[in-house]
DNA sequence: TCTGGGGTCCTAGGACCC
DNA sequence: TCTGGGGTCCTAGGACCC
């Protein structure tokens, strides 16, 4: 870990793609370019609420992301409504990334748009602002991708930075700003203060991020243990995390969820669901080439109580009988009865294959061989629970598909 | 016409071990 | 014949972010 005063004087870019998935479909239709765009689910599988909203649908109409559907419609009639794809919006953060990785090799990919680059030492001829304009440009003309870049010494303060001038904006922020630019913000608008935080910091009588700045720090300890003291650290433009390239590759889970389109209680379909979802999961973890040994089902009811059980077992797995075999005990141990709104099957402390060596293999094949015979594919299924074992909102997975990932290990 | 889906990190209790 | 202290692993839940 890096202390403050290692890292001091470092040049941390944050760049953000706002309104990502909106770009992308901008990108893919540049007739939508001043229109009002936004991406959204189906209403009618309990899905419409906005993934993302272009700037015209922003700005014009105060359309935001989680917004209902339907209320985003009745602000613009004329909006222009796109099903998410995400395979497309992985496709474009692919080549934003490899874009940015250009311009230096210490990238952080914090989320599927938006990224920490840490351009110390990199920019001895020419100035960092100048730089900043230079990507932004390239971003724009070669992926037509709108970003917004902050340039500060630590992360914290480069994330607010490039919150603060949207969209195309590059805003400067030097830790001798602080008291200045941030600390008359409320706190709510920090980066790690959500509701039920922002309640709480409240409550204590603190209303900017100047309070909580110069606020005491053992009752900040003693509220909120060492996330306050962390905060309070940031909140006077300390944050001494370093730039990780490697950060996405210690990936912990894979999992998958979905909000099905009733609130189902017929245990057959309910497993049905359960099988495409350990499919997927299966399928991204045979991509990734991880293996796990702990499962997680998340049950969520129709009154939204939502609880998780998971797990652990001796040998590593990724297989889509294992994990779909698990899942189902876990199922069938703990709910309750109760009608399901949504269902989630993940693989947690996920760690590369190779880290198992050549045994794996062998675990694979003996476990094959001892495995109950369970349906496989799709027509199965509804051969055994009927049609409406299709009627659900997860994309089947091709069984063979599944075959070829298996047989490539 | 309520409330998506992908994650990370932290806490806390119990079992178990030395 | 009375109960330490430290560490790890597992499990469940909650807050937060995009």
């Amino acid at each position: 870990m890096q202390t403050e005063r290692e890292s001091h004087g470092r040049i941390i870019f944050h760049v953000d793609a706002n309104s990502f998935f909106a770009s992308c479909e901008i990108v893919r239709d540049p007739s939508l370019q001043k229109k009002p765009v936004v991406v959204a689910g189906d209403p009618k599988e309990r899905k419409g609420i906005v993934l993302a909203a272009s700037y015209v649908a922003k700005q014009q109409f105060g359309i935001y992301t989680t917004m209902p559907l339907w209320e985003a419609k009745k602000r613009c009639p004329s909006l222009v409504v796109r099903p998410p794809d995400f395979a497309l919006y992985r496709e474009v953060s692919r080549r934003l990334f490899q874009c940015l990785q250009r311009f230096s090799p210490v990238l952080e990919r914090a989320s599927i748009d938006e990224g920490y680059l840490d351009m110390t030492g990199r920019t001895p001829t020419v100035h960092p602002l100048a730089l900043a304009h230079h990507i932004q440009q390239e971003l724009l003309e070669r992926l037509s991708i709108p970003v917004s870049i902050g340039i500060a010494p630590n992360k914290f303060l480069t994330k607010m930075a490039s919150d603060m001038k949207k969209p195309l904006g590059i805003t400067v922020l030097r830790k001798r700003d602080v008291p200045r630019v941030l600390w008359p913000l409320p706190v709510e608008h920090m980066h790690g203060v959500g509701d039920k935080m922002a309640k709480k910091l409240h409550a204590l009588g603190l209303h900017t991020i100047g309070d909580l700045a110069k606020a005491d720090r053992e009752r900040l300890r003693q509220t909120f243990g060492i996330y306050g003291l962390r905060l309070q650290e940031k909140a006077n433009g300390i944050d001494p995390r370093p730039v990780d390239p490697v950060a996405a590759e210690k990936r912990k889970s894979i999992g998958h969820s979905t909000t099905l389109p009733y609130d189902m209680d017929e245990e057959q379909n309910l497993l049905v669901v359960l099988r495409q979802l350990a499919e997927s999961v299966s399928a991204r973890m045979n991509e990734k080439r991880v293996v796990s040994r702990t499962v997680q089902l998340t049950i969520r009811y129709y009154d939204f109580q939502t609880i998780t059980r998971s797990q652990t077992g001796m040998d590593p797995l990724w297989d889509a009988e294992d994990i779909f075999s698990y899942a189902v005990r876990l199922f069938q141990k703990h709910w309750d009865g109760r009608p399901v709104r949504l269902l989630g099957v993940a693989a947690l402390h996920v760690f590369d294959e190779r880290e198992e060596g050549k045994q794996l293999d062998l675990f694979h094949y003996e476990k094959e061989v001892k495995m109950e015979p369970l349906w496989k594919t799709v027509e199965q299924l509804q051969a055994k629970f009927g049609a409406r074992a299709l009627q659900i909102g997860v994309e089947p997975l091709s069984s063979d598909r599944q075959t070829k990932e298996g047989e490539e290990r």
